[in-house]
DNA sequence: AGGTTTACTTGTGAATTGCAAGTGAATTTA
DNA sequence: TAAATTCACTTGCAATTCACAAGTAAACCT
């Protein structure tokens, strides 16, 4: 994949791309919504925990699509469904998400203790697990 | 430092604790200039390269106040400013940091190689680093 | 004492967000 | 095969947030 030109960016700090592509309330909850539930359509993303909003939802979606984190292809078996699914480039965002998991967790009062003692006891295997995952979930057929 | 609780937010997952606090277009970025640029009073903040306005700045300073990644003290040398420093906390914020400039760096076209390069060289000695240049930071004397 | 610096606050319009209610094509049901 | 339903959005609108410019009060410098 091709490094996006820094034309339009405010500055050329890697973070500040970082939180230009990501710097919101719904994106990245997005991309953990498919990496650890596997939401691959429009109605799954929809059902995430937090609620997002039908139009807020269309946007993000095109969004990370213009920025290659996440691509849409039409499902075979029904023609009314778009599959979503992570990019090389969504899915190493992995790590990132990792280390916001473990900061929250750290000083939050948060739940999910599962998921948490899970990367706290290998970080890689965890983050090698997420991965094989996404492997298999990008071949299997969409839920019914 | 006792764990915030959960009271209020969308949901118990860790990593939308986190988008809640840092999920916007400038509070990492200001992290960022605490942690790698020194940066301290209000003023050294506005001299960021990507231009935050006043009343953003005002308003991002006692949120990360409020969730305890920043703490105010008064400069016992110039009673005008209020230095601000990174808590524990925020200082923690170091890896989820360091995870997203190397993600951008990967796929974007981005400014900042040697911070790039220092940081693949050997990240725990960078991370090292950082904490430790922030512990001289702290108690140095505010900038004239 | 007068001017400057610092850290804000206060407007003002523009952009973004969230909610509710559509819409149209594809699929399922009767 | 006609009707109902599902799915992925779009549209309208009110409310919040944003960026930009200008102002303000306290502390400091001369």
């Amino acid at each position: 994949m091709a490094k996006r030109s820094s034309a339009k960016r405010r500055s050329g700090c890697p973070l500040n791309a970082s939180v230009e592509m990501l710097g919101d309330r719904w994106s990245l909850l997005m991309i953990r919504d498919m990496m650890l539930r596997g939401s691959r359509t429009f109605k799954e993303f929809l059902a995430s925990w937090e609620g997002i909003a039908t139009n807020i939802l269309a946007d993000r979606l095109r969004r990370l699509e213009a920025y290659g984190i996440i691509e849409a292809q039409p499902d075979p078996k029904d023609g009314r469904k778009l599959i979503y699914l992570l990019t090389p480039k969504g899915i190493d965002l992995a790590p990132v998400l990792t280390e916001m998991v473990l900061w929250a967790a750290r000083y939050e009062d948060t739940g999910n203790e599962p998921l948490v003692r899970e990367i706290l006891h290998d970080r890689r295997a965890f983050l090698a697990r997420v991965r094989q995952r996404w492997e298999q979930n990008a071949k299997r057929p969409a839920i019914s």
